[in-house]
DNA sequence: TTGCTCCTCACGTCACGTGAGGTGGC
DNA sequence: TTGCTCCTCACGTCACGTGAGGTGGC
């Protein structure tokens, strides 16, 4: 299996390594592997879950629920999206309302 | 002229002490005056600010920006405005996405 | 004296940013 | 030896949250 090193885990995935580092101190994820100079090496499975989490934290979860929804069963999962997707579109409402009294705004400037 | 309590304050803004602690720390926000017991005061420009900040805070500047923006040139405020509400925009586009794609990993779960 | 509210520090939190100090192949 | 990359701490940042410790009127 090829394994991938940390610098490309983070082209992948558009972060830094910082950012892997942090996911690594929330218990979220762990290199597979290292080489012989010590250098970290993840696998494809590290590489999903990474995308999970990433996707997660777009939707606006922290890492703590993040932990808590990754290794959960489906329901716990469903319930809890079902609940941002809810939260997601008042804030898209409410960003609707704050851009629509900006551009008046700027009208009266 | 009706002086207002902190606390008077913060019930009219929905916003803690350490809130309003916060936007004095950053140069944005002080007190007018203290009454005989050291409770602080604040008049009716101060509302005025720190509904600004609060404002301008939703549109998603940062504290520092902000202190840059609510005493600037009306130029400066209105170009600040117009590139973030072109901001907010792309992350209202953003937001419709990421509900689309739960929307439809709800479905197949 | 007790209970309540207000004050001013000041450390904690979250998700990283940003060096510091050290290692190993080239 | 120099330059480059990688490593592991560990403090800094942002906008507050959350006590700690002290004051004053009732």
């Amino acid at each position: 299996m090829e394994l991938l090193s940390l610098k490309e885990m983070c082209n992948l995935l558009h972060v830094t390594r910082r950012t892997i580092q942090g996911y690594e101190q929330a218990g979220l994820l762990k290199d597979v592997d290292k080489n012989k100079y010590g250098h970290l090496l993840y696998d494809d499975a590290c590489l999903d879950r990474a995308r999970k989490v990433r996707y997660f934290q777009e939707l606006g979860f922290t890492l703590g629920e993040i932990k808590e929804l990754i290794d959960a069963p489906e329901w716990v999962l469903r319930e809890a999206l079902e609940r941002k997707v809810k939260e997601l579109m008042q804030e898209m409402e409410h960003l609707r309302l704050l851009v629509e009294k900006t551009e008046e705004l700027l009208k009266s400037l």
